[in-house]
RNA sequence: GUCCCCAUCGUCUAGUGGCCUAGGACGCUGGCCUCUCACGCCGGUAACGGGGGUUCAAAUCCCCCUGGGGACGCCA
């Protein structure tokens, strides 16, 4: 049994999108399932769109998602003279040859080519010249003009494509670098990769590279294409669709196991079962039930399970977390102790940690800053209810106890002795300790805001009602 | 234009010839719970693109059409 190696190749031209990093999600799980290797390659063969901000944001995005990686990452752009030597065993083998032709020649073949209903491609002008290296020259597979080329693709099935299709694609070019697919098929092959899991818009670049793993004689890898991740409207996920790139959600307050259980259900299935543990998803990844149609990313169904795993999640991890958003938002640090208290009344309630975040907000606000909202004010605090918060401020001073069962059977006192209903006091009693007509229970909120905070908000809600 | 791929509720999907008057989930929606908002619970809405075959039997297999996507670079 071999070892099964996998990788994961970004092109450091863009930030790691949601397609970038389910295909990334896939290949790690393969490898990790099968206790194999899982390969990082940073593919920067264009140096003048590739830079090291970006790839240095890719790998952020990998480690906030919790794939790591066993080796790499490789730079190709520090590999060139090993892609070199294979471009020599090409050419030595007359399975390349040198091409004088400019690209505004063969640009011209090809408008030619298209006008006239033909593929549109480089004619091989220069295939049997039997030039030699020389300035102005490029190195160009030879092609077969006749046949198939085909292989077995683990989530398509066999695929095949009329040679006529293909041309003579350059494999060196004139700046001296290898071209992608020719740098892929050296890397795979010298990194013996196993199994190259990747996007299906790469599906018609695979018989080329199947033309050039015969040329060298290598065995092929297992190719599985997984379709593609469509926006809303049924196009291809663009920017224009709204956040894209994985650090971009991280950002927005999601968390990276929500972002990793959306990111698998989309293009994979196991039965009926949408929530998945990471220890679920190695037993049950498999690549049998990889989906063959594309699919649209559904931000309402991420929140969900962002939701979900806030419900879930540790109140001492999510303090931290909230600490964060917090500050970002401009908010005073407050205790990790005092957080982690806030954090359960608020788990049930939070889409997102921005969220959270916003909703915490009164719970950190100073007592004399608290944001009110004023129509709710006006509305809620009336004469009425300030002879009540004048005689409860009293009671909650001297209360012996103030956790949540205590503040309870204390107002059920008071409230049975008045003979008024709860619903009467609950919502200014919100507003005065909130600021804000939406909130956790009255109780739980008052046992964590804590007695001073307590009583010092309701002090200045009795002296603006004055 | 040519080639390749794809096709079940609005969305993600289950379904591998009979268990399907098509199941789950998100969304939307009715109700319950209730100090507000949520959570939760119960219920509803909604799909096999069309046409031909094959078969005793087709969402499932084959063909055509239609629709969608992708690729045709000295980008990856």
């Amino acid at each position: 049994m071999t070892t099964v190696i996998t990788r994961f190749p970004p092109s450091p031209t863009g930030h790691l999108h949601v397609g970038g990093a389910r295909t990334a999600l896939f290949n790690w799980l393969w490898a990790r399932k099968n206790s194999g290797r899982f390969t990082l390659r940073i593919e920067d063969t264009d140096a003048a769109r590739s830079s090291e901000e970006m790839t240095q944001g890719i790998l952020d995005g990998m480690r906030w998602l919790g794939l790591d990686w066993d080796e790499g990452p490789y730079y190709q752009s520090r590999r060139i003279d090993l892609y070199n030597e294979y471009i020599d065993r090409l050419l030595q083998t007359g399975h390349a040859y040198y091409c004088a032709c400019t690209p505004e020649e063969v640009e011209a073949m090809r408008t030619q080519a298209r006008a006239s209903g033909a593929v549109p491609k480089y004619n091989g002008r220069c295939r049997d010249k039997g030039l030699t290296s020389g300035p102005g020259r490029v190195v160009r597979f030879k092609a077969p003009l006749s046949g198939e080329t085909g292989f077995l693709d683990l989530v398509k099935g066999p695929i095949s494509v009329p040679n006529t299709q293909l041309d003579d694609m350059v494999l060196r070019r004139l700046d001296g670098m290898p071209t992608y697919n020719l740098a892929v098929v050296v890397d795979d092959v010298t990194m013996n990769m196993t199994h190259i899991i990747r996007g299906d818009d790469h599906l018609s670049n695979t018989p080329k590279q199947v033309l050039l793993y015969e040329a060298l004689g290598r065995p092929l890898p297992q190719f599985g294409h997984v379709p593609m991740i469509l926006g809303p409207d049924k196009k291809k996920l663009s920017k224009r669709h709204g956040a894209t790139s994985v650090t971009a959600y991280r950002d927005l307050g999601y968390l990276p196991e929500a972002m990793v259980n959306y990111l698998v259900r989309l293009g994979w299935s196991h039965g009926d079962q949408e929530i998945f543990s990471l220890d679920e998803l190695l037993t049950h990844f498999s690549l049998e039930h990889l989906g063959s149609s594309a699919c649209v990313f559904d931000q309402s169904k991420l929140l969900w399970l962002n939701a979900h795993y806030i419900k879930s999640e540790s109140p001492a991890r999510l303090a931290g977390l909230l600490a964060e958003h917090l500050g970002r938002r401009g908010q005073p640090e407050s205790g990790a102790a005092y957080l982690e208290a806030v954090a359960p009344l608020l788990q049930p309630r939070a889409g997102t940690m921005v969220e959270m975040a916003e909703m915490a907000e009164f719970f950190v606000a100073g007592d004399d800053e608290l944001v009110m909202d004023e129509a709710a004010a006006t509305k809620f605090l009336t004469a009425q209810v300030k002879e009540h918060f004048a005689v409860l401020h009293f009671l909650l001073r001297d209360a012996p106890g103030f956790d949540q069962a205590a503040l309870e059977a204390l107002f059920t006192r008071y409230l049975e002795g008045k003979g008024v209903a709860f619903k009467i006091l609950a919502q200014p009693l919100r507003v005065v300790l909130t600021g804000k007509t939406k909130s956790p229970g009255l109780f739980e909120t008052m046992e964590v805001l804590g007695r001073d905070r307590v009583l010092r908000r309701l002090a200045n809600a009795l002296r603006r009602m004055e």
